[in-house]
DNA sequence: TCATTTGTTCAATGACTTTTGAACAAAAGG
DNA sequence: CCTTTTGTTCAAAAGTCATTGAACAAATGA
């Protein structure tokens, strides 16, 4: 397979990353990013909804400059573009995970509201 | 005019606070709020567009739980909610102005783009 | 009372979002 | 070659978003 359009890093605009972000379900796959040192294939995440919307997801993230995607035999794998954005945006990828961290479970989703 | 709806602190949700600031114009409604130490009346606001788009703008900010509105006469004042933010997400709303400021230029709109 | 100021609400429009299942593509393994 | 694995793309549906001008509401001031 071959590898997805990445925008170049002087595209990367801050409405866009925080859109990518304003979905729960992509808050939860940063936060999972972000606890992994190393890349994530993208099969991984088959707890978190069906393949085809995932796949909508990623794009989104990818498109928005957050997120590498590389392409291996069937697999793909992400990481967070985080030179990039910390470049662009210093302090922010960090403010966000950190943000996001007491927002989302390990399970998956929200958790705040169920007041854990 | 009456006092319009807030939500409570509990019930502001980070996806929220993003969404409401995936928007060009309201991000740079938020650099201008958080430049002024005072409120600021909406009608200031005039140079960003249509008064209909720009209430729709203010009530999806004051949804998300990110600014006040206070009514006094025929006005509207409005401000950051600086301190329930600051207590639900530590360094998030100080985080994102710095941002903003980085892409949002003093006429109102979108710089980095146009290189400046 | 009548007009002005300030802002909201409404209806309409066109564009985007999220989600789903089915179809498709490409690599790998038997 | 056939099958499995992995993931994308497509079409459809239902919903939300941003924007506009017109109509409305409420306070103020002549």
């Amino acid at each position: 397979m071959r590898d997805p359009f990445h925008p170049p890093a002087e595209a990367i605009e801050l409405s866009a990353i925080l859109s990518a972000l304003s979905d729960p379900t992509r808050l939860a796959i940063l936060v999972r990013l972000a606890d992994t040192p190393e890349e994530i294939r993208c099969g991984s995440f088959g707890d978190m909804g069906a393949k085809s919307n995932l796949s909508y997801h990623f794009a989104k993230m990818r498109e928005a400059g957050l997120v590498t995607v590389r392409s291996e035999g069937t697999s793909r794998y992400m990481s967070l573009r985080r030179a990039d954005i910390e470049r662009l945006y210093p302090g922010l990828l960090d403010q966000l995970i950190a943000s996001a961290r007491s927002t989302v479970t390990k399970a998956g989703v929200a958790a705040h509201a169920t007041g854990t």
